[in-house]
RNA sequence: GAAGUCGGCUGGACAGUCGCUGUGAUGGGGUUCGCCCUGUCAUGGAGGAAAGUCCGGGCUCCACAGGGUAAAGGUGCCAGGUAACACCUGGGCGAUGUAAAUCGACGGCCAGUGCCACAGAAAAGAUACCGCCUGUCCCCACUCGGGUGCAGGUAAGGGUGAAAUGGUGCGGUAAGAGCGCACCGCGCUGCUGGCAACAGGAGUGGCAGGGUAAACCCCACCUGGAGCAAGACCAAAUAGGGAUCCUUAUGGUGUGGCCCGCAUCGGAUCCGGGUAGGUUGCUUGAGGCGUAUGGUGACAUGCGUCCCAGAUGAAUGGCUGUCCUAGACAGAACCCGGCUUACAGGCUGACUUCCGCC
């Protein structure tokens, strides 16, 4: 379990790459209610198995993220704080900022029982993410 | 040394690196001059329970603006502490334990009402099923006596039950009975100690009286309601409202190059209400730490010192390395004081019992 968790490593020194921005501010998140209503409605749905994902192109020019982390997921918050956070991190260190796209994270109760493997799972995930838009243009 | 009881503290550590968020300083850009965006540096960033939302307050709005009563709800041995409490401290009483200690809705069923399954004679103004005793009728025996029925006496004994109208002993009696006596228990009245709950002891009454008030109820005391999504401020777009002024049907607006035609009834300015959204409330407080004094203690007072999260789709994290005992329960959302529940370990103080040694 361990080595496994060794094996993914996220935001090594070396995997950086330089002149772009690893941050994750306000401008790159989803924050009014009705911004994620606009990207639900636009039905681009896919799921994972711990995951609902919506996304809708925007005119910002990066992308914008935004996580819904029901009571229904786990009642613990302690629980839901670290799925929030796992899904921050990695949205942070995969670079999908280049894109520009609106993204809705809906997790399901799935998302509360596995740990290692949230974490594998939100890196191909970001990885699919980051082709989408290449098949279309 | 072993077993145990009651507290107190702690809640992985260190280094590097990439982030988030508050504050301060400083540079750049924008600006409606309120501030906003952005870079650098410094610095702060979850808990003992942040939890359950079970009590008590502060704060805010609404109601009453003075008092009382009723309803409804709560509390219930005594004294103290506190802003307040259902909390805490000390004490009393009862229960458990060898003990340290722990637990207790711990006021009132001689104000009233209700309930007490099954069993049992009887479950509450006691009662006579068996038994015991007396009298009497009849029968058997005719020596003591025995039996049946009837009329009484009796709460000693039996059996039932969670619980049966004080307990033990002696006297007493036909048999019995607080019927009498002694001790215990209980009630009442003084006395002594204590602020009090209560305790001790004295006298007195032959003895009242089952349990249940987390049954209604009675007594004493307490309580207005809703909550930060409270409340306050700023305020687009759209629709609608009001005021003033202007223009009037030979008019205005829309359609259209223009006319005819068709549709429609105003226009301008200002104002307040109010939605999205934003700002504020929002962290300096019954505050923490140290110390001195008073108090058995909860705690109080004085002095010194510190500023210790403030987010708002909601920060406090990710990764790598090292170490060990391998990290439990768990995430602030207006703020305090409690209670309750969850919790891997580790450190530490006081006390009790037993064993060993001097």
């Amino acid at each position: 379990m361990l080595g496994e968790l060794k094996g993914v490593p996220d935001c090594l020194p070396e995997k950086r790459v330089p002149g772009q921005h690893h941050g994750f501010e306000k401008s790159q998140r989803l924050l009014k209610p009705t911004a994620f209503r606009q990207v639900l409605r636009q039905h681009h749905q896919t799921r994972s198995r711990s995951f609902t994902i919506s996304t809708a192109v925007n005119q910002q020019g990066h992308a914008r993220l935004g996580i819904a982390v029901s009571r229904k997921v786990s009642k613990r918050a302690v629980v839901r704080n670290r799925i929030k956070r796992q899904i921050r991190e990695t949205f942070r260190c995969h670079h999908v900022t280049s894109v520009a796209l609106d993204i809705v994270l809906i997790a399901k109760p799935a998302a509360a029982l596995r740990k290692v493997e949230l974490r594998k799972e939100l890196a191909t995930l970001w990885q699919n993410l980051l082709n989408y838009p290449v098949k279309h243009c």
